[in-house]
DNA sequence: AATTCCATTTTGTGTAGACTTTATGTATTT
DNA sequence: AAATACATAAAGTCTACACAAAATGGAATT
């Protein structure tokens, strides 16, 4: 047999499995049917509904395991997906014009606390960037940023006066693996000054630890200003 | 031909395709060879390197359009995907004991703000719930929730003197749709003695809407205790 | 009673081939 | 020059089948 228009497609068996769900004619916990036999009752292959239970599992609906079947989630672990956007992007998308203005930068020895976040060597040399990123000249995220020198030699011959240290990384450097956190902290006399807001305020912030191949390659601190929020939905 | 051991599988080729983005060898914008050309050169079928690419565009590697090809993205619009876990598995996963204690539990008009915010009715009637989650008797999070008792009637007969409300929605309501918000806000005297910090100090804030089949649910604002961070690596 | 071993079940992944859908770039027409 | 029509290329999806890998539950053994 072949393909026709009245196929069940998977996205149809996704669509009848999440009804099911919601409906709760499958509790959590329970046990699906095998593929085997939602093949014959979506008159399909196996192939076919084995795609669309896949990519259930992998949102977060179902667990699935061999020989032991596939179960509805109890506590449906639903992921959010933040697509982290360039600051320029964001900005631009919100209708603003973006601005970027460098702080300071110049090359240091890594202070201890770097050394012992990115688990670096001793005494090993980054350069420390720090730069404002503005929405029609209003404050939007003031970035800390330190760059391993070893990571991304290159670095040393970079001016960051006029492009962003990120924008600049993101064209030269790969990445294999980011950790990326959340946290509010609460603005000192320096951060206040950038951002504009008074000091001790509450500022939304990310930071970001950037490695390729296992060598870290970049710390970023991103302090936003005040109302930010970082939303999504799913 | 039948599958043996040493074919090449969709997740070889996914590396490899990731090896050369990262090496330059595919640079950003460049136009990869089609389908049937790659499934020539790895020797395997068109089906699994459509696999590959497709995951790793799902992934925000790739882009690809019939006809157009596909292409590796210029600046990677890399998704952290951040599971939101429920706080009892949270607080023990860092090896704390998890407590609950309620707060205060009503049911009263919506007041405008949230009117506003879910786009219900005018004196639409909800149940306002505030409560506490502790890890070992220390205060980890504060929870100010809102139920819509028109989309959850049997709210109006819901104790939740020792469950939560959001561990009696999981197991009662299913959702459609989450929103889901982060920000910075700033402790007030309640929230302060809640969470024991100094009144004034950056709180590190949730904010969760849910629908059910575009109808909402519940809004619910979690305020975490000094020091939390909310991570992912990706 | 506990442990080890193993057949069996269920999902995971691959091959081979075909039809479907989209959209691009070119040719044609206006 | 602009708009329209169209062949075609590329990804998208399905069928049908096969073998692989994991893990469960029970049988056999200690």
């Amino acid at each position: 047999m072949t393909q026709t228009s009245d196929t069940t497609s998977y996205k149809d068996i996704k669509q009848t499995v999440l009804q099911r769900i919601r409906s709760g004619e499958w509790q959590p916990d329970a046990l699906l049917p095998n593929e085997q036999e939602l093949a014959v009752e979506f008159s399909c292959t196996r192939t076919t509904v084995n795609r669309a239970l896949r990519e259930l599992a992998d949102e977060g609906f179902l667990e699935r395991r061999r020989k032991a079947g596939t179960r509805v989630l109890s506590a449906p672990q639903r992921q959010a997906r933040f697509t982290i956007p360039l600051v320029r992007d964001e900005i631009e998308a919100a209708g603003g014009t973006y601005r970027y203005a460098l702080v300071s930068q110049e090359t240091q020895t890594a202070p201890d606390w770097l050394t012992a976040r990115l688990a670096l060597r001793v005494d090993q040399r980054v350069m420390h960037v720090r730069c404002m990123h503005f929405s029609t000249n209003t404050p939007f995220q003031f970035e800390d940023r330190w760059i391993v020198i070893d990571s991304v030699p290159q670095v040393e011959q970079a001016d960051f006066s006029s492009i962003g240290p990120n924008d600049w990384l993101v064209q030269t450097v790969p990445f294999t693996n980011v950790e990326l956190t959340f946290l509010a902290s609460r603005a000192d006399a320096t951060l206040a000054g950038f951002l504009d807001v008074s000091e001790g305020e509450p500022v939304f912030t990310a930071e970001r630890i950037t490695w390729l191949q296992g060598q870290p390659v970049t710390f970023a601190k991103m302090y936003f200003a005040a109302g930010y929020r970082m939303s999504t939905e799913f």
